[in-house]
DNA sequence: GGCGCAAATGCTACTATGTTGCAAAACCAC
DNA sequence: GTGGTTTTGCAACATAGTAGCATTTGCGCC
């Protein structure tokens, strides 16, 4: 197979940010650009099971962590004490989530920052605002 | 010592949740509104011993946990995996939390919740909006 | 194509955070 | 004080994440 079967965007970004193009890397990073949520590393690492990539647990969260560095991917500490990734939206994680208390799901909402013009109490800088919107989602919902 | 030393707040607090006041449960809570900033398991559990008051890493869970549904104080994961214990405004939780990204200290910003106003993409129920800033606080700041 | 080196992987073992079950102790009403 | 329920303390377990190191693999270079 020299001719690559699809010209995969995963790739690409992986040796713009100075990477090497490994399975793993590709895999995890895929899996990400086509999931609608954050996920887990433990719901990453069954996806890759799926596919017949064989990983180790440790390998996971490396390449998890090198994508975040990267600026790739974020990371987000949920309710649970897992972590949850998620590809990063085109500028930085500038954008909201929203985390079903239900089934649990966290999405990432693009393009939602409201105004978060805060009056700060002064002496305080503020870097970022990270913004968590809970309830229930569409599929939670109307069960209800 | 049949007169009590100091009328604490904390034992109303306690009973008025239907609770029993015990060693553990008062200083605890005494110890969350003393503090200015939310503090961790570890940290509470540090002070208890600083006190002198003997316990339990089980007990000290149980404990915030009991205090997170009793609705006194809130619990809120923080970016390492460990959770974070402050008091509970006035209100619901319904307050913003400032994180500073140096020194990982978090204080509870009251009155602060903005216009969270988001246009959510239909379906989403949003029941409560976290929001958190990221940044330097006054301590950290200055030295920069 | 083969060589060498640095990056990445996989393994084992370990730490940290949090949970469960149960018996003993403490709290509070009487 | 006594009784009954809550709370504690202990031990063992569960889950999430980390560290060190030998091996493998991607990739530039010849």
């Amino acid at each position: 197979m020299s001719t690559h079967t699809h010209p995969s965007s995963a790739e690409s970004l992986i040796t713009a940010q100075g990477g090497r193009i490994t399975r793993t890397r590709v895999a995890v990073l895929e899996i990400l650009l086509a999931a609608d949520q954050s996920l887990t590393h433990d719901e990453i690492g069954l996806a890759l099971a799926e596919q017949g990539i064989k990983h180790d647990r440790v390998t996971l969260y490396r390449t998890l962590d090198w994508l975040v560095e990267s600026g790739v991917a974020h990371k987000m500490a949920g309710d649970d004490r897992a972590r949850r990734f998620g590809v990063a939206a085109s500028g930085p994680h500038e954008h909201a989530h929203f985390h079903c208390d239900r089934c649990g799901k966290v999405v990432c909402l693009e393009g939602l920052q409201p105004a978060v013009a805060v009056n700060l109490p002064g002496g305080y800088q503020l870097d970022r605002a990270e913004l968590v919107l809970h309830g229930a989602c569409p599929t939670c919902g109307k069960g209800a």
